[in-house]
DNA sequence: CTCTTTATTGACCATTCAGTCAACAACAAT
DNA sequence: ATTGTTGTTGACTGAATGGTCAATAAAGAG
């Protein structure tokens, strides 16, 4: 996972999967299939590993609205430069890869639908503002989470943090 | 630069350039220089046909607000699974190609420059709510045009319209 | 026309790629 | 000990990569 993670999928090579793994050629055939099929299952180790935790958050007891802002909190505090190991494969491979892009549709959608059911809690308890889109706001902060990552790229967390800050005014 | 945009670094190769510019392999060599030059070449020239025509808009004559409003019509509106060659290149290559770093970093930060002066402007004239960020809001605008790009690529333009639909509440 | 410079062509290089194959080792069951 | 099964090893394949080179063609200058 942490080489696909950082070099994507075409720059890493089976050699180097070898290498991170100690597993021989032909044992990761046997194990996992062919490359494509490896890196499907990196990407759900990766959602396991880091993107249910962030679900997990949202659906935990106490306030939605401070659950939300402890993802913002997460999020402000990521490390940086290697990005989100979902957003990197979405910009990598697209719609180029049919099945993986199902995939990684599915992850982004239960992402969103996690932030919504936040939000209609926060609006079911008053605690979000008249008038707000909850629909449209689990869009927005799906869509920052991954604009984060791809800024933070180039981008300290400073940047990330007024960024997220900013959003934060939708909240209160 | 189609090539580079639709596919990315990695998997163009300099054959596809030949085809599509036309040039045969030493040409390319003599007119551009290796092929990082070439797709540093392309991104700056996605630059001037994509990216300068955002900030030309934020800067023009009219409301400051409009003007933003304007912006984020244009990217509710425009094409969706190629993304944005900007951001893409970022998520692909990331921190690992030192000049292209820098280079993209720039283009990002003149973005975020002409969000902050449009906000500063509506700001001025009172077209801008009492307390917001200025500095904030131009980053969370700019990360926002990055991850549209990013999940454009398995979203519908729905799921577009409906995050900036949400983010537009900051400026009103 | 002739000479020099510039541009283009296509063959070629070493390297790397994903994936396969057959020989080999480890192990269990009888 | 003798099978059969499972897993591992490393050499190998054909294709494709980015980049180079020498020969050819085109164009400009005298």
């Amino acid at each position: 996972m942490e080489k696909f993670w950082e070099k994507g999928f075409e720059k890493t090579g089976l050699s180097e999967l070898e290498a991170c793994t100690g597993l021989g050629r032909q044992s990761l055939y046997n194990a996992f299939g062919d490359k494509r099929e490896l890196f499907e299952k990196s990407l759900e180790r990766y959602r396991k590993l880091y993107l249910d935790p962030v679900i997990v958050q949202l659906g935990s007891e106490g306030s939605p609205t401070a659950n939300i802002e402890a993802v913002l909190d997460m999020w402000a505090a990521g490390q940086s430069k290697r990005g989100c190991f979902l957003s990197n494969s979405l910009a990598e491979l697209g719609a180029r890869e049919p099945d993986l892009e199902f995939f990684m549709a599915k992850i982004l959608g239960s992402i969103e639908r996690a932030f919504r059911r936040s939000l209609e809690k926060a609006r079911d308890a008053g605690e979000l503002p008249e008038g707000r889109d909850v629909k449209g706001l689990a869009r927005l902060l799906t869509t920052l989470g991954q604009g984060l990552s791809v800024v933070a790229k180039v981008q300290g967390p400073a940047y990330k943090r007024d960024a997220i800050s900013a959003v934060r005014a939708l909240l209160h």
